[in-house]
DNA sequence: GCGACAG
DNA sequence: ATCTTGTCGC
């Protein structure tokens, strides 16, 4: 793999990522929630799509794509092994989602395109990135409750914003993906959550994703 | 030159 | 990401 190319190719479609939004317009009815694994010692890729009904947040459906890995792991470049698979699932689900909460940075990417930049724009269907660490920009500390919010700076602009959504857990990175703004972006987050560290849509992806037994109970799908 | 570094 | 049980703290 060429890495300078790859990097030309993110600064081109970073200039293409749409920072705002008219969810507020327009209501999401299904948002989706995305998350990739690995098995095999990585060989095979596997990639979990959930959607859940909003603002219920029951479950609706999910897919799972299995296939082999196309690249390693290089931190800055993780869409391009992960939007193959992720592709792949999102083509089995039977009706598409209004927002996809993507498990991993949007814009706040060294060079502004993170996975749930990248999967936006392929899809052309709104993203929020939610990430559990940071991957590049500065911040100032947080305040211990639950709400508490910082915004994650990087050569004077605003990438994300750091929201610790639950007592004693460590932060979440929520940023603009695709046709969110960064405000929306949290917005929808917090509209999403259901007492864990993790907004649903993602909670239940990263389950599926990794076969967890908190999936082994349905909860509901079908009603 | 020396760290930092999503999943 | 993944390998993995119990355990400490609120």
């Amino acid at each position: 793999m060429d890495l300078a190319a790859l990097r030309e190719q993110q600064l081109d479609l970073a200039a293409k990522v749409i920072r705002e939004d008219r969810l507020d317009q327009d209501p999401p009815r299904l948002i989706a929630g995305a998350d990739v694994g690995f098995e095999q010692s990585g060989d095979v890729t596997r990639a979990a799509f959930v959607l859940l009904s909003y603002p219920s947040l029951d479950l609706v459906e999910y897919q799972v794509a299995r296939m082999a890995t196309a690249m390693p792991y290089i931190p800055g470049f993780l869409s391009f092994r992960e939007y193959p698979a992720l592709l792949e699932a999102w083509s089995m689900l039977s009706q598409k989602p209004d927002l996809v909460f993507v498990d991993g940075h949007g814009i706040s990417h060294p060079r502004r395109l993170g996975v749930a930049s990248h999967f936006g724009l392929l899809v052309d269907v709104p993203t929020i990135g939610v990430a559990k660490k940071r991957l590049c920009g500065k911040f100032a500390p947080l305040g211990d409750e639950p709400g508490a919010r910082a915004p994650l700076m990087d050569k004077g602009e605003q990438l994300a914003w750091v929201w610790r959504s639950k007592k004693r857990c460590n932060p979440l990175f929520v940023s603009t993906g695709h046709r969110v703004s960064l405000d929306g972006a949290l917005t929808w987050v917090e509209r999403c959550m259901a007492g864990y560290r993790l907004p649903e849509p993602t909670r239940w992806a990263d389950a599926v994703a990794s076969g967890r037994p908190a999936f082994k109970r349905l909860q509901a799908i079908g009603r």
